[in-house]
RNA sequence: GCCCGGGUGGCGGAACUGGUUAUACGCUGCCGGCUUAAACCCGGCUGUCCGAGAGGACGUGUGGGUUCGACUCCCACCCCGGGCACCA
C-alpha cells in the first residue's frame, strides 16, 4: 500500500492554477441570470508590509460567507482591491526616499500573492488600487459632485502645527501633544482647509440605522457619535455692546437657574468683549495658553475647572437678570454656538465652576439631597408662571413662551461635525482646484480630470504640503480666465477613497463615469460586510454619507451601502494585541507554508466565535491540520478501492453502521447549514465536520464503501468554505465532480430523527434514570413507561407524586411530596 | 462616570427559543497499539473532592429570586476587555 500523506504543497498549488486558470470567480456584469445576487465584501487592505492574522481572518470569514452563498444558489460578487494612499507609505518615503508609488506596490504585490496562496475565491478581474490614476480620476470627478452641490466647501479651521518642522500634523501624529517625528509642542494654527458638509445628512445618518442589520455595539457608537440633543436655542444680550448671544441648552427648564454665562476661549467676541475692561489682559493670556495646550488634557472631565471673567454681561431672557460673562476652557467652541448659560445648581460642571470662582448656586428643580441635582422634579424659584409644574412640562412650557417674543425656540444639536478633508500631504489624492486671483476657487473641468499627483523631490512637508515644491505642476492657468493660477496643493483624506471603492468594483472598467448606474444596481448594495470593529465610526459613517448624497444627486439609488456587517475580533498573541513594538507579531507565512493555507483558514475560524478576540496557538494548529489530514488520508484510501463516480446517496435498507453514518453526514450537513445561514458560527461548523470525520473512522470497519464513499465527500463538501482545496482535492477524489459546481447538500429531515430516543427520568427535576423510547411515544406512554422503573418507584413509593411533567421525547419529572 | 461585550474543566471553546447525565470539537496530559527506536499514525482515558471499590457529594464569577426543572430568565454585586468621555 502506497503511502499516504496529505500534502497541501502538492495540492493547494494545483488548484489555485486551476482557479486562476479558468477565473472560476468572475462574474461579469452582462450575463443574465434568474439567480439572486449576493454581494460579500470584506474591507479592503491597507497595503503596508505583507498582510498579518487579521487579514487571514478577515479573507477567511469573507471567503467562507462568498463560498457558502454561491454553493446555495446565489450568484456573488466578491471582490478585493487596496486602500494605497496613506500616511505609512509616506512616512517610509520621508525616511529612505523611495517614492510611495512603489513601496506600495511592493506590498500590493506581496497582498497579491498571499491572497492567492490562501486560496481566496476574488474575482480579480475588478481589482484595483485607489491610488491608480484611473481610479482617482473619479474620486475627483466626484468631490467635484460635492463641491456643485454645496457638500463641499473651504473655511478657516484648527489644524495641529509643528513649529520646528514647520508643518502640519496629522492628529495620529499628535502624541500627547507633541510631535511625532522631533517631540516639540504642537500648537494649533488657523488655516483654510476643505470640509464635507456630513452634518447636513446628521439626521438620516441617524434614522437610517434602524434599517440596516449591523451589530447593536456599533449601532450604538454610531448614534453616540452623531449624538443628537433635543432642545432650545435661547438668546442672552450684552446690553453694553448690543449683541445677542444665542446658547443651546437641552435644559431650558432650568433657565430660572442661570447665574452666569461662559464663552469658548476660541469663540471670536471673546478679546472683544474684554477690551477696555480690567480684564483685557487677563482674558488674552488664557485665551492664547488654551489655544496652545493639547486638546486632549484640556479635555479631561477630572481636571480642575479654570476660565477668567470677561468683565461684561448679558441678560437672561426670562428674569432679566444680568449676569457675569466668563471665558472658560471647558466650553467648547465646535458644539452648539461655543456659549453656554450656566446652571450650577442642576449641572456637575457650572457647579464645579461656581464653587471654584465663587458665583451664585440656585436650585430651581426640587429633589436630590444636595446640588447639583440633575433629575427630575418640581420648578421652584421660577416665577408665579412655572413655579410648581413638573419640570419636563416646564419645558415646553418656558420654550413656548419664550418663543412667543422671539427670544428662543425649539431647537436640535449634533454632536458630529463637518468632515474636514485636506491633508497638507504628498501621498493622497490630489484635490482638482485652482486657485485663481480673478475668478478665486476654479473647479478643475471634468474633461481635464484626473490632476495627475506629480513627482517631488522631498517629500517632507514644509508648512505646506509637498505637492507646493512641485512648481511647473503647481504653476497653471486658470481653467475660466486662462491666466496664471496655482493649483489646490492639499490632497484628500484617505476616507475619501474608501468612501466609495465598493461602488466602483461593480463597474471597474467603466472609463466614461465612476459608474453606470443601472450596472450599480445589479450588484450593489453590499449584502455582507466584513471588517475590523476599529472602523465602526469613521469609514462606516463616511461611506453612508457618500451613498446618501450620491442618491440625492442621482448617481444612485440606495439608501445605505452596506445591508449587513460583520466585525471581527482581533487575533491575539498571550493575550495581548500583536504589535511590532511589541515584537509579537505573528506573520501567516510561515503556517501557511508549513501546512498550508487550508490549515491556517480553518484554524483561525476554529479557534472560537470569529467576532470575538482569539489567541493563536500553535499546538491548535496542529490539530486542526491533523483534523484535514484524516479527511484527505480517508478520501485517498477510498478511492484506491474504486474509480471516482456518483455517489449513492441512498438510505433505503440501510442498517447498522451505513445507517449510523449517513446519520451522522445528515447531522452535520443541518448543523453547519445552520451555523452559517444567518449566523457565523464557523467554529461549531467545523466541529461538526470534524466529528463526521471521527464517525467515519471509527465505523470504517463495519460501513460499506458507498455509505463511506457519501460520507466522506460530504465532509468534504462541507468543508469547502473553509479550506477548499482539500475540500476540493478530497470531493474529485471520489466523485470526479469538482465541489463548487455541486449545490449545497440536502438534509434529509428522516435521518435526523431517531425512531428511539433516551428519554431521562427526574424526581423533583433530580435525574434518577434513564430509558429508551419510542420517539414518538405521547406523554401518557412515557409516564406509564416511567413509572414501572424500579429506580424511579424506589423514589416515589410512599409519597405523594403531585405532578408529572413530560416532554415527548426528552424527559419525564416526578414532582413528589 | 456613561455605553457596549464577556466571566463555563489545565487551556481555546460548546450547549440554537429554560428540558436527559453541563463541558461537543480541538489542545494539553496520561495509558495502550504500531515501530529495532523515535516521529507520524491508530485506540482509550482526562471537571473537582471523598472512597480501595461500587458509589457519593459538589460543580457554569458571587449572593438572592422565579420555576417541576436555570449556563440559559429576574434583582443586586464583583471582576475582565473594548468604546466614548467637560457635547451644555
Amino acid at each position: 500500500m502506497p503511502e499516504h500523506r496529505y500534502d497541501p504543497r502538492a495540492i493547494e498549488p494545483k488548484w489555485q492554477a486551476i482557479w486562476e486558470r479558468e477565473q472560476t470567480w468572475h462574474v461579469s456584469n452582462d450575463e443574465a441570470t434568474d439567480l439572486p445576487k449576493s454581494y460579500v465584501l470584506e474591507m479592503l487592505p491597507y497595503p503596508s508590509g505583507e498582510p498579518h492574522m487579521g487579514h487571514l481572518k478577515n479573507y477567511a470569514v469573507g471567503d467562507a460567507v462568498a463560498h457558502f452563498h454561491r454553493r446555495t444558489g446565489r450568484r456573488v460578487l466578491h471582490p478585493i482591491g487596496y486602500d494605497a494612499f496613506g500616511l505609512p507609505a509616506e512616512n517610509h518615503a520621508i525616511r529612505t526616499g523611495e517614492h510611495p508609488r512603489d513601496s506600495t506596490a511592493q506590498s500590493i504585490a506581496q497582498f497579491q500573492r498571499e491572497f492567492r496562496e490562501w486560496g481566496v475565491s476574488f474575482d480579480w478581474s475588478r481589482e484595483f488600487a485607489t491610488s491608480d490614476p484611473r481610479v482617482y480620476r473619479w474620486t475627483q470627478w466626484l468631490f467635484l459632485r460635492f463641491l456643485e452641490r454645496g457638500l463641499a466647501y473651504r473655511k478657516e479651521a484648527a489644524v495641529n502645527w509643528c513649529p520646528k518642522d514647520a508643518t502640519v500634523l496629522a492628529n495620529e501624529q499628535v502624541i500627547d501633544g507633541r510631535c511625532e517625528r522631533c517631540g516639540t509642542l504642537v500648537e494649533a494654527r488657523q488655516l483654510e482647509q476643505w470640509f464635507f458638509r456630513i452634518t447636513d445628512y446628521a439626521e438620516r445618518l441617524l434614522d437610517d440605522l434602524a434599517t440596516v442589520d449591523w451589530p447593536e455595539h456599533v449601532v450604538t457608537m454610531q448614534r453616540n457619535w452623531i449624538g443628537r440633543s433635543e432642545g432650545a436655542e435661547v438668546t442672552f444680550r450684552c446690553e453694553e455692546l448690543g449683541i445677542d448671544y444665542p446658547v443651546f441648552t437641552t435644559r431650558p427648564d432650568t433657565l430660572f437657574g442661570v447665574t452666569f454665562f461662559v464663552m469658548a476661549p476660541e469663540h471670536p467676541d471673546v478679546l472683544r468683549l474684554a477690551a477696555g475692561t480690567q480684564h483685557e489682559q487677563a482674558v488674552r493670556e488664557y485665551v492664547n495658553r488654551s489655544q496652545t495646550e493639547d486638546g486632549a488634557e484640556r479635555g479631561a472631565a477630572e481636571r480642575e475647572k479654570t476660565g477668567v471673567p470677561l468683565g461684561r454681561t448679558v441678560v437672561n431672557p426670562v428674569n432679566g437678570e444680568e449676569i457675569p460673562m466668563w471665558v472658560a476652557d471647558y466650553v467648547l467652541m465646535e458644539y452648539g454656538t461655543g456659549a453656554i448659560m450656566a446652571v450650577p445648581g442642576h449641572d456637575e460642571r457650572d457647579f464645579a465652576f461656581a464653587t471654584r470662582f465663587g458665583l451664585e448656586i440656585r436650585r430651581v428643580i426640587e429633589g436630590g439631597d444636595a446640588l447639583p441635582y440633575a433629575g427630575d422634579g418640581a420648578i421652584v424659584n421660577s416665577g408665579p408662571r412655572f413655579d410648581g409644574m413638573q419640570n419636563r412640562e416646564a419645558l415646553d412650557a418656558i420654550v413656548a413662551w419664550l418663543d412667543g417674543d422671539g427670544r428662543g425656540h425649539r431647537s436640535v444639536n449634533f454632536r458630529l461635525r463637518d468632515w474636514l478633508l485636506s491633508r497638507q500631504r504628498y501621498w493622497g489624492c490630489p484635490i482638482p482646484i485652482v486657485h485663481c486671483d480673478g475668478c478665486g476657487l476654479v473647479p478643475v473641468p471634468d474633461d481635464e480630470l484626473p490632476v495627475i499627483l506629480p513627482d517631488v523631490r522631498d517629500y517632507k512637508p514644509k508648512g505646506r504640503s509637498p505637492l507646493a515644491t512641485a512648481e511647473e505642476w503647481v504653476h497653471t492657468s486658470c481653467p475660466r480666465c486662462g491666466k496664471p493660477a496655482l493649483r489646490e496643493t492639499d490632497t484628500m483624506d484617505t476616507f475619501v477613497d474608501s468612501s466609495w471603492y465598493f461602488l466602483r468594483y461593480c463597474d471597474a472598467d467603466n472609463d466614461e463615469a465612476p459608474w453606470d448606474p443601472d450596472v450599480l444596481a445589479r450588484w450593489a448594495p453590499v449584502d455582507q460586510y466584513i471588517g475590523g470593529v476599529e472602523h465602526a465610526i469613521l469609514h462606516l459613517m463616511y461611506a453612508r454619507f457618500f451613498v446618501k448624497a450620491l442618491a440625492d444627486m442621482g448617481h444612485l439609488d440606495m439608501r445605505e451601502p452596506f445591508n449587513a456587517l460583520f466585525t471581527q475580533g482581533m487575533i491575539t498573541r498571550e493575550g495581548a494585541k500583536m504589535s511590532k513594538s511589541k515584537g509579537n507579531v505573528i506573520s501567516p507565512t510561515p503556517y501557511v507554508e508549513r501546512y498550508g493555507a487550508d490549515t491556517a483558514r480553518c484554524y483561525i475560524l476554529f479557534i472560537g466565535p470569529p467576532d470575538q478576540d482569539a489567541d493563536w496557538s500553535d499546538s491548535g494548529v496542529e490539530g486542526v491540520h491533523r483534523f484535514l489530514a484524516r479527511l484527505w488520508r480517508l478520501g485517498a484510501e477510498l478511492a484506491e478501492n474504486g474509480a471516482p463516480g456518483p455517489l449513492d446517496a441512498s438510505t433505503d435498507g440501510a442498517s447498522g453502521d451505513d445507517l449510523e453514518l449517513l446519520r451522522k453526514a445528515h447531522w452535520a450537513i443541518d448543523k453547519v447549514t445552520g451555523d452559517m445561514s444567518g449566523r457565523f458560527a464557523f467554529n461549531t461548523a467545523i466541529a461538526a465536520v470534524m466529528e463526521l470525520v471521527n464517525e467515519c473512522y471509527s465505523r470504517r470497519d463495519g460501513a460499506s464503501d458507498p455509505a463511506l464513499r457519501f460520507a466522506t465527500a460530504t465532509a468534504a463538501s462541507l468543508i469547502f468554505p473553509f479550506a477548499p482545496h482539500t475540500g476540493a482535492e478530497v470531493y474529485q477524489l471520489l466523485t470526479g465532480e469538482r465541489v463548487w459546481d455541486e449545490p449545497w447538500p440536502e438534509v434529509d429531515p428522516t435521518l435526523l430523527v431517531r425512531d428511539e430516543v433516551e428519554i431521562a427520568l427526574q424526581i423533583n427535576g433530580k435525574l434518577r434514570d434513564r430509558m429508551p423510547a419510542a420517539s414518538g411515544a405521547d406523554r401518557e406512554q412515557l409516564e406509564t413507561l416511567a413509572r414501572a422503573r424500579p429506580r424511579v418507584q424506589a423514589h416515589i413509593d410512599g409519597k405523594d407524586v403531585v405532578r408529572v411533567v413530560v416532554v415527548p421525547a426528552k424527559l419525564v419529572n416526578f414532582v413528589v411530596r
